[in-house]
DNA sequence: ATGAAAGCGCTAACAC
DNA sequence: GTGTTAGCGCTTTCAT
């Protein structure tokens, strides 16, 4: 009645192969011991049967867990719930565990939250952490049990590798693209204090300044458009003749460019605007905005192999590049 | 790998309860044979020492996987990729199953493609499928031991209960109001054709322009920004004196907006432009978008809820509300 | 209605 | 190195 094709299992293909199960798995395991002709055996066949191993037998068996949680750090749960940036980076890390039979799922977690890590490691089920805006006490917080098996995007260390993005260069980029197309008192509304990986673009900032011989001009911010609207409004209150404002990321720059358009302020006729990330929003309204490419769906698809992926080719720490996406509004 | 610490287990509450594991078993199972007494007693132990069943072994003996996959249909992998709504759709079922132990996964799939659902069938650690931009023949491809764990975003049928927004009434709303402010010669740029639940908002606007005793105007299109530059190119170059456009949604909106700006026309001075969906972009940019509201958050939270939560409680078809959102745009 | 026992597919001890 | 043997925590026959 019921067609119900037998998956294969790893015995079908220790049988096929002509070894045990062990082996078989031993093999199929990336260190494993094995000797060479039977694991190049296993391998073959398990291939030519299209064998695909169980994730919930392998995670029952092995205490491994079948999910990746997306553990993001914000100061509060409805930050997490209207940032884009985690529906990207949830679109790019859903994808990639599928193809390992994985799924993905999200929590929320106060900043500095040093409880996270370790509810996490007790919970059953997971497989892995990729860690969002990460801070340094809950980078500290990792339980011995889960080591390994944490991926940080932004900051890493103790034991924990990480991916992030190199704003260093990408906020370099917009600012020496400013300057060379002549503006002069550029303001910057800050990243979130607390975001340790976000310290990078105000040292950019900083950097760029001092090379040019500017005062700096920096008021503080966060990445939602509210932090953009009253930064704007802070920066043109107190240096009304700035000629360009630097955005912590774009949505920050969009309320920005909305307290400069109710002010009378043309942009970029008077003050030029510029985020970071290249949200695909920023191609769509006016004026474009220009901006430094943020590559998140790259990272976080490295992030989710490299918890999944041969856990060789992990490096402590990768940094993705940024460039400039020069458009109208700067 | 390190090993686990050790969870409190279906055993735990079993002995705790006076009763063997297969009993407590039965009593947490929603309608498992089991006496009343029996039940609320093993239920309140289980509620005192936090017992969580552990995902994978309830997908290994009981075969139904840990898992949910979100299934998009799409013309190509890149219409998903740079869909927006996937993501924010992923958003709200990662964080619903997260309170189930269950992680999301995401796979695209050819529009029509049939073999589908067989696929995901026979695969092991699916628990459910959430089907995105379901169509007709996709939806008749359900395999038998499939059916009760799939739930279709728009049409719905087949065994396969559906969950949607109400286009209907969103789509008249956003037409009265274009009516009600003046507006007299209103096109509108289709939705993609091979959509089946798209067709409500055709329908709506046929219905109100044939009310208002008005001659359609509508050109072809889909869901990016790309349909809405054409369409509106389409809809000046046919009907120059039109004064309004509906894009099908809100991304359509963008791109129409690029190219009325781009042909001198002033919106929403000389044109109104209306979209669907009221995305976070849509009240940053200028003109702030008029648009009706697209609940995609609450909807795949119901969804996940409704795979993963008690079964009693799902509806064969479900419509969730769209309002009208006022902007300037229109 | 309940208990005993047999697995689900895999990995990890433990021998050899 | 490799096979053998136990489980991982749960659901499900089968008895009772």
């Amino acid at each position: 009645m019921e067609r119900r094709r037998a998956a294969v299992t790893l015995e079908d293909v220790a049988r096929a192969a002509g070894v045990s199960r062990a082996t078989a798995s031993r093999a199929l395991v990336e260190d494993g011991p094995a000797s060479t002709p039977a694991r190049a055996r296993v391998r073959a066949v398990a291939a030519g049967l299209g064998f695909r191993p169980d994730p919930a037998a392998r995670a029952l068996a092995g205490g491994a867990g079948t999910r990746i949680v997306l553990a993001v750090l914000a100061e509060s749960a409805a930050a997490v719930q209207h940032c884009e940036y985690v529906g990207r980076a949830l679109h790019a890390a859903a994808e990639v565990a599928d193809r390992y039979g994985v799924g993905v799922s999200l929590r929320w977690a106060p900043v500095h939250d040093r409880g996270l890590l370790p509810a996490l490691a007790a919970e059953r089920g997971v497989h892995g952490v990729v860690l969002v805006n990460t801070t340094w006490p809950v980078l500290e917080s990792v339980p011995a049990d889960l080591r390994g098996r944490v991926i940080s995007i932004g900051v890493g260390g103790a034991g924990v590798p990480s991916i992030d993005v190199d704003t260093l260069t990408g906020t370099t980029a917009v600012l020496r693209h400013l300057f060379a197309s002549g503006r002069q008192r550029v303001a910057m509304i800050q990243p979130p204090a607390w975001l340790p990986c976000a310290r990078r673009s105000s040292l950019a900032y900083r950097h760029v300044l001092a090379g040019e011989g500017r005062p700096e001009r920096m008021v503080a911010g966060g990445f939602d458009v509210d932090s953009g609207r009253r930064g704007a409004a802070e920066v043109m209150a107190r240096w009304p003749d700035t000629d360009a404002i630097l955005a912590a990321c774009d949505e920050v720059a969009f309320g920005a460019m909305a307290t400069l358009r109710s002010l009378g302020v043309d942009v970029p006729g008077d003050v030029a605007v510029a985020g970071f990330d290249d949200v695909p929003a920023a191609a769509l309204g006016w004026p474009p905005l220009t901006t430094a490419s943020h590559p998140v769906e790259l990272i976080h698809a490295a992030a989710v192999e490299a918890l999944l992926g041969p856990s060789a080719a992990v490096p402590a720490r990768r940094l993705l590049p940024s460039e400039l996406v020069a458009r109208e509004s700067a």
